[in-house]
DNA sequence: ATAGATAAAGAACAAATGTTCCTTAAATAG
DNA sequence: CTATTTAAGGAACATTTGTTCTTTATCTAT
């Protein structure tokens, strides 16, 4: 009996994603959204309750759309520095668009963003930083990484790393440099 | 003739400063700042013709105020590796405000802060870049870098870690990690 | 003392923001 | 065919935005 929802849930979250990615959540205006997607004023706040319940939508798309396959790969049980080796690669192809990391991004606005929007992006932060960890610590245990090295630093050290790679992406960085940046911070992981 | 000033000019920038490194050019209202200064809002447009020329002013006072000191530093005739580390622990401090850095947050809005304003903080940043890279090679030639040692790459690399330590700081990250992560980082400058 | 000049105060502007409300359209169950 | 249910369309809301304009106040050179 109800009139069929004519829009596409995933479509019109792919598109505010791009929009959040690109201009940042204050940014990027509803109408914008509604411009950019043909989606309906009224069925965004059936569908999100609003900008702040659409952005957290976007952040669930981008995680699961964009950096799970990174998670993914940092918790396979034969990760390891390979693994870190193949994350600069692929980061060195998607900073040519000049766009850094939305969870990155997020945390950036600390201030302004909110508190429930700032924490999101805070907890899968963390989440990237331990699967990040379990991948050193298990390169440590295939002899890749030196025995006393300190593997929650070196995880910390490279998050640092990757959280740079935003602005310098929007500085305008090469691949070259890019996966030379990466290079280095394995030799800096590996180095005994 | 003319009735005198009443208002600062420094210390209305000062306070504006602090707040675009806070909240970001775009979430400080023009507002924001008159309510924070007393500032005169027919002032304002008079003495910076604008929230973008006062934007402008306040990336001249960060630079002047801010970041003067580490330039240099880093610009010293006997700047080497000691330089670095002090820069990084100098950073450890500043970060526990979690602000990250005015410029690299100006460079993270590429997509909506305007060119101008854009291309202000990127000359800045290539200028700290270039700062940088003459003392790593000024360190070179002092023998605490090896000399086959790409310095143009070590100064670009190392310009990451700084950048990736705003977000990091936002996040919640300790003197001692910060100092940890600069240390790191001079290591594998230094390494051979 | 007065005229001229410039600062301060604040009213006012159009445009844009996120959100809500009301009307219209489209589908199926009876 | 009709009634009911829910989506789509879009007008309307109060705020807030950056900016401009008008009025008032305060100083000094004459």
């Amino acid at each position: 009996m109800p009139r069929p929802i004519e829009y596409d849930r995933d479509e019109v979250l792919q598109k505010a994603t791009e929009l959040f990615w690109y201009n940042g959540y204050e940014q990027t205006s509803v109408r914008d959204v509604l411009n950019a997607t043909g989606f309906n004023r009224h069925s965004l706040y059936e569908e999100f309750g609003g900008k702040a319940g659409l952005f957290k939508a976007s952040l669930e798309y981008y995680k699961q759309h964009i950096a799970s396959g990174m998670v993914k790969a940092l918790q396979s049980k034969d990760a390891g520095l390979e693994t870190i080796r193949e994350i600069f690669k692929a980061r060195a192809e998607i900073d040519q668009q000049e766009l850094g990391c939305l969870i990155s991004n997020t945390l950036n606005n600390k201030h302004t963003i909110g508190k429930e929007l700032f924490s999101i992006a805070k907890a899968y932060n963390k989440r990237v930083e331990k699967a990040l960890h379990q991948c050193i610590s298990n390169a440590q245990r295939k002899g890749e990484v030196a025995k006393e090295k300190d593997t929650k630093l070196l995880a910390r050290y490279v998050m640092t790393v990757f959280h740079g790679l935003g602005p310098m992406s929007k500085n305008g960085i090469s691949r070259k440099e890019t996966v030379a940046i990466g290079e280095m911070t394995i030799n800096l992981i590996s180095a005994k």
